[in-house]
DNA sequence: CTGGGGATGGGGCCC
DNA sequence: TGGGCCCCATCCCCA
């Protein structure tokens, strides 16, 4: 179209440059139009759907938004991405397409997009199966070893709501691209408004084809994504966990791809609305801070332990609403008659490590009129009662092994237990999830 | 087995 | 941007 348009005005030979994306990406483009192959890694994935988007070469465009789609079908909130740090921060060298379930075994973490006619017969087939139940099977293997009696129930409404946040993106994502590319002709935040599908109608039709796997150029070329086995892909994630596992929510904010501005609608003013789109799910939120925060749930960083049971907690408000609530008796209610309770009108009862209230009369119900005066003196409002035994009463042993702290707002250091059988149990079920 | 309530997790939004 | 508050959904324990 520029060349054309350009020629018509000018009759005159036209120039095009295209200072928005690099040679590399440049190549790439060529290369599938060439020889019908796209050469797709986490590494160039964003650049090359920035630059198919800037060149309007929709099927690329499509292929790329279903390799990233098929990169976040396999994940589940333990897996993190299949855009690893490693595939995405390392820079590739292999870059032989993947033709065969072979090759994708043995390097699968290097994912690449072969629109080659030969594999195309089984390739829907093997999508479809992927699709379908790879990440439930995943779901379900991989949570397993890790499952414990609290933990949530295999077929519980919120796993599955969240399966299917993780599948159902629909979203358009537009893409704008990283700092430190801006400088080398990648397109800008700015510019990344102009890359975008030049009407609303474009861009909801653009989410309509996001489900189809067909390459619509070329009825016979069908997209290859990753074709594993269950088995690969548990070998895959058995092999990917583990640094997944290591990765921060702050280091991932800060190190993955811009995949961020996204289309949140449009102002009254017919400017757009901008969001900011969670990679891992269709979430999209107003902030990049509450983005950052969101990131949490897919990495499971847990940074606030409390300190008296080893339970994690993402945030300090959940630790400090824990900590109140289960260790410091913060509400004024009497555990057994419901009754509102002060100081003058009750006491607090420790059990373990719980601490909650109790009126008197509920107290002398249980028998707990007479309390020594050494602990009374140290805690007046504390009376310790055994974790296993139902009878109120004064557990020496293990006040011997409790280290009581002040209980100051700012340090929510309270206890320091020994490990027992139940609370080493304790402290890993926090982890579970 | 079931309903109620506490504990927890997560999103929106204000300061 | 981080901290904090509020609200709601879900999970889970217990009567």
């Amino acid at each position: 179209m520029l060349l054309s348009q350009s020629s018509k005005e000018t009759s005159q030979p036209t120039t095009a440059t295209f200072e928005v994306f690099s040679p590399d990406t440049f190549m790439v483009i060529l290369d599938f139009v060439y020889s019908g192959k796209l050469s797709l890694t986490g590494q160039n994935v964003i650049e090359v759907m920035s630059a198919a988007s800037y060149l309007q070469m929709t099927d690329i465009l499509n292929v790329c938004k279903t390799f990233i789609k098929s990169s976040l079908d396999i994940n589940e909130k333990d897996h993190y991405f299949s855009l690893s740090p490693s595939s995405m921060n390392s820079e590739s060298d292999n870059t032989s397409l993947y033709r065969s379930r072979r090759k994708a075994k043995s390097n699968p973490a290097h994912s690449l997009f072969a629109l080659d006619q030969k594999t195309n017969m089984t390739n829907e087939n093997l999508w479809s199966n992927f699709s379908s139940h790879s990440s439930e099977q995943m779901s379900v293997q991989q949570q397993q070893p890790k499952s414990s009696k609290r933990g949530p129930k295999p077929g519980s409404v919120r796993k599955r709501r969240r399966r299917l946040r993780l599948s159902q993106s629909h979203d358009f994502m537009q893409y704008k691209s990283d700092k430190s590319n801006a400088t080398s002709g990648s397109c800008s935040a700015s510019e990344s408004v102009n890359y975008s599908p030049q009407s609303k109608e474009q861009i909801q039709l653009d989410a309509g084809n996001d489900s189809t796997h067909e390459y619509p150029c070329n009825q016979e070329s069908k997209v290859v994504p990753k074709r594993w086995t269950v088995a690969q892909l548990e070998e895959e994630l058995s092999r990917t966990t583990p640094e997944c596992m290591d990765l921060k929510a702050d280091e991932l904010y800060t190190s993955m791809p811009a995949i961020l501005g996204v289309m949140g609608g449009w102002n009254e003013d017919d400017l757009p609305r901008m969001r900011f789109k969670c990679p891992f799910c269709t979430h999209t939120v107003k902030r990049r801070a509450d983005l950052k925060r969101h990131l949490r749930c897919h990495t499971g960083e847990r940074p606030y332990p409390c300190e008296a049971c080893g339970k994690r907690f993402t945030r300090l408000e959940h630790l400090r609403n824990h900590f109140q609530t289960i260790h410091q008796a913060g509400k004024l209610i009497c555990r057994k008659c419901k009754n509102h309770v002060t100081d003058e009108t009750g006491r607090v009862v420790q059990q373990g490590t719980r601490r909650y209230r109790l009126c008197y009369e509920c107290l002398a119900e249980a028998g707990l009129d007479s309390i020594p005066d050494d602990l009374e003196a140290e805690h007046p409002l504390i009376i310790a009662i055994g974790d296993k035994n139902p009878s109120w009463h004064l557990d020496e042993e293990q006040r011997s092994d409790v280290e009581m702290v002040e209980d100051e707002p700012d340090n929510l250091v309270i206890q320091q237990i020994n490990d027992s059988a139940d609370e080493s149990e304790e402290k890993v079920k926090p982890n579970l999830r």
